[in-house]
DNA sequence: AAAATATGATGAGCGGCACTCACTTATGAG
DNA sequence: CTCATAAGTGAGTGCCGCTCATCATATTTT
C-alpha cells in the first residue's frame, strides 16, 4: 500500500515543529497526562523521531519551557529601566510575575509542579533566569537600604521570598482552575505590606504609641472604629464569595 | 517447595503495618521513585495484598500523609493556646511551620510536590487540616486589625499568602536537600516583616494635627460608621458566621 | 468434631507508556 | 548515476501500577 512517509525536513525545522506541538499538549494535559505518542502523532510523525530529538520526555519539557521563558523575559528589563522610584520598580516585579501566571497558568503549572521539582532543575536556564529575574529584586532593596530608603536590619533573602513566595501561594487557587486573582489588586497589596515593612521610620514618627493616643483620643477611637465596620462589612459580602484554600 | 504463606492478620494491623512501611519508603525515595514492589516486600506481603487496603499508590500516599498531618497538628493549639500577643502568636505560627518542615523534610517533599498538585487533593483532609491551619493566622491579623494595632486596609488573604509562600520559597534550598536554614532566625525576619507591614500608625503619624480634617474627616466618617451600624442593627441578631475567606 | 462461611493473602498476568534499535528511504554532492 | 549521509520508521522491550481467579486459614455453625 501507499507507505505514506513524511517529508524529510532539516533538523532544525522538524525540532521547531516538535516543540510547537509539544508546547501546546503539555499546556492543555499536563505533564503526565501528555502522551508522547499524542505529541508524535500531532507533529506528523511517529514516536520514534522525538527521540532522535530528545534525550527523553522530561528533556522535552525542560527544552520548551526554556524557549517559553526565553520569550517572556525578553523585553522585561526594558520595562524594568523606564521605572523610576523604589515603590514603583517593586511593584512592577510583583506585578509582572502575577502577570504572568494569570496569562499563561498553563505553562506555570508545569514550572512549578514538575520542571521545578527535578532534579534536572539546576542545570536548566529556566532555573539561572530566574535568578536573574529574583536578583533584580534583591538589586532595588538593596539599593534603597544603602539610600536610608529601607532599614538594614532585615535579611534581603527574606524579602524576596516573602514577595515570590507570596506571589505563588495568592495564586495557587487560580492555577488549580477553581478561581481567579486580580494582578492589580494584589501587587497593590503586596508592594503595600514590603514597603511599609521595610520603610525606615521617620525622625518625628519615633514617638511611643501610648503618647500619641493620649494628644488625640477621638481620632484613635474613630480609626478604630472604621477598622471594625470595615471588617464586618468585608465578612458580611465575603459570605457569597469563593471559598479560599 | 515450602509455599510460605504470610500470617493472617486482622484488617486493622495489616493496614498499619504497609502504611508504616510505606511512609519509610516514601520519605526515603521520593514518590515516583518508591515501588510498591519494594513497599510490598518490606511489609512482609505480596504486592497484590496493597491494593486490597488501598485503591491505589496515589491513595496510599494520602493516607500516610494525612497520619502524619494529624500527628504533627495534634497539641498545635494547646501550645497556640499559651501564647498572649500578637506578634507573639504570629512569630509562634511562622516559626512552627518552619521547623516542621526542617524536622521532617522528606514528608514535606511528598506534600508540596505531590500531593497538593494533583486533582484529589482537595478531597483530602490535608486539605481541611491546612485551612484549619491558615485559618489561625487570618484569625489573629482580623483580630489585631480589630483591635487597632493593625491597618485595615489590606486584605487578609494577602498576608496569609506571603506568610506561608514566603515560608515555602525560604525553605526550598533546604527540601532539594542543598542547604539549611534557621526556623529561628527566618522567623524573626518574618514576623518582624509582617508586623511592621500591618502595624497601624500612631495617630499622630496618621493625622498631623494640620492636615488631620484633610487626611481622615471626623465628619464623612462618623456618617459612615452610622450607617454601617444601622445596616447591622436591620440584619441584625442572626448568623454572625463570618467566614474568614 | 466436622462442615460451612467469611475473609486474608496469593502470584501470574495484563495494559499502558516511555523509550530503543535495526532497518529503510529521501536528499544532495561529486 | 552513484553513493555517503542523515532523516525517519515501527515493531518491539522493559518497567511498573494494578487486577483477578484461586487458595488457605480463621471463625462460626451445626
Amino acid at each position: 500500500m501507499s507507505t505514506k512517509r513524511r517529508a524529510r525536513l532539516p533538523r532544525e525545522r522538524r525540532m521547531r515543529e516538535i516543540m510547537q506541538v509539544a508546547e501546546q499538549v503539555f499546556r492543555d494535559k499536563g505533564y503526565s497526562e501528555a502522551l508522547t505518542a499524542e505529541i508524535a502523532a500531532r507533529a506528523g510523525v511517529v514516536e520514534g523521531t522525538i527521540y532522535r530529538y530528545f534525550p527523553g520526555k522530561r528533556e522535552l519539557l525542560i527544552r520548551v519551557v526554556e524557549q517559553w521563558y526565553e520569550r517572556i523575559l525578553a523585553d522585561y528589563d526594558q520595562q524594568l529601566r523606564v521605572l523610576q522610584g523604589t515603590r514603583a520598580r517593586l511593584r512592577f516585579l510583583i506585578w509582572r510575575h502575577l502577570t504572568v501566571i494569570h496569562n499563561d497558568p498553563g505553562m506555570c503549572r508545569l514550572i512549578f509542579n514538575q520542571l521545578r521539582v527535578w532534579p534536572e532543575y539546576r542545570r536548566t536556564t529556566v532555573f539561572d533566569l530566574t535568578r536573574e529575574y529574583t536578583r533584580r529584586t534583591l538589586e532595588i532593596v538593596q539599593q534603597a537600604v544603602e539610600r536610608g530608603e529601607f532599614r538594614a536590619d532585615l535579611p534581603l533573602r527574606i524579602v524576596r521570598d516573602m514577595i515570590y513566595g507570596g506571589v505563588e501561594h495568592h495564586t495557587w487557587v487560580y492555577l488549580r482552575g477553581e478561581g481567579d486573582f486580580s494582578p492589580d489588586a494584589a501587587a497593590d497589596a503586596m508592594t503595600e505590606l514590603v514597603y511599609r515593612g521595610l520603610a525606615a521610620p521617620a525622625a518625628d514618627q519615633l514617638l511611643p504609641t501610648s503618647r500619641a493616643a493620649e494628644a488625640f483620643p477621638a481620632e484613635a477611637a474613630l480609626q478604630r472604629l472604621e477598622a471594625v465596620a470595615q471588617r464586618l462589612e468585608q465578612s458580611a459580602g465575603a459570605r457569597t464569595v469563593h471559598r479560599a484554600e
